[in-house]
DNA sequence: GTCTATAGGGGGATAGAC
DNA sequence: GTCTATCCCCCTATAGAC
């Protein structure tokens, strides 16, 4: 009764945990194998590289958060869906979990290009909406509007990010769930 | 000519700019062997393990810290220790590099006990720096005393790890230095 | 301190049968 | 779609000569 692609999700999803909790190279196509009772040269015809691999699980993520953004529209509240938004964060932090560009990210200088270049446009997705959502609720009053919009979506990118992974090394989620508090305190008005 | 522990001291330095660059796992003991000139083996009387070499990489950073802060001591001026202590990741972003919290958090799931327990101890002593430099500009009237110190703390460590890492997937330093603009403008009075 | 040589295990990937 | 079998590479780590 399987859908034609479900090991194809199967592995997609296993390799989304390995990869948010010990990163791009700390999982193999012989670890995803095992995990689902099949071979490994089973996983290479669904993947034929873990290039590709890599380059699917992006896709993955930018279809959605899109998806989730498209839910948003028209919220009327930056505040609202910036709390939203940082409640998928902050259950990754208790999660013990980091996000997919501090996975991706650290292992920046050997990842294959094609999935470089994903995990740019990934970034680049979230970096639009968060930089749309401040400037639509700058006007409505709800942002405060200090300084350059570019350097205020900058600071929350690299809050969420950074939150994420300090909450893991320092083994407490209360971290990540600290520095949103105080990043929703010096954005919100 | 070399003194006693140039070699160590050389397979050090070529480790940091692997981590710093793609992480832990991105190099072997045969990569720094090469670099240096040398066999693995080699590299295997001063460093005996892998988990060595990460404990001692972390206990230079944290050593390397500690003699910065105590030159910093009695400076008179959170604000200026805060610019200066940025500064260092601003360094880090410009060439593509990430900070060790950033690298080895990566791949927290997978790093030795030991490695993970030096990592803890390397965020928590900068941890404990950033909060007495704030708390410090507070009652200086340097730094806004807006919301609890601690959740102060947190953000402005969450900002660094992850301006740095934004800064490399995105190709452009400019969003570290962005991102740190901002931090200063809601920090500072 | 550095070497050669090697043990013992994983890694990505492919060919070809079923 | 999944399998067996395999190639060829890299990894950490060690023993023992120099």
């Amino acid at each position: 009764m399987k859908a034609v692609s479900d090991t194809r999700q199967a592995i997609l999803e296993r390799a989304e945990r390995y990869l948010q909790d010990a990163g791009f190279s700390s999982f193999s196509f012989r670890d995803l194998a095992a995990d689902l009772g099949i071979k490994s040269a089973s996983v290479h015809y669904h993947f034929p590289s873990k290039e590709a691999l890599g380059v699917a699980l992006l896709q993955g993520y930018r279809e959605s958060f899109e998806r989730w953004a498209a839910s948003r529209r028209d919220s009327g509240s930056a505040q609202a869906d910036l709390v939203e938004w940082l409640r998928y964060y902050r259950s990754l932090a208790r999660k013990g979990d980091i996000c997919a560009g501090g996975a991706f990210g650290a292992e920046y200088g050997e990842l294959p290009e094609r999935v470089r270049r994903e995990l740019g446009a990934l970034l680049d997705t979230i970096r639009k909406w968060v930089r749309a959502t401040l400037e639509a609720g700058r006007k409505r009053g709800e942002i405060r509007a200090d300084g350059k919009l570019d350097d205020q979506t900058a600071l929350v990118l690299a809050a969420v990010q950074g939150g994420t992974q300090i909450a893991r090394i320092t083994g407490s989620p209360k971290i990540a769930d600290a520095a949103f508090e105080h990043l929703k305190a010096v954005l919100f008005t």
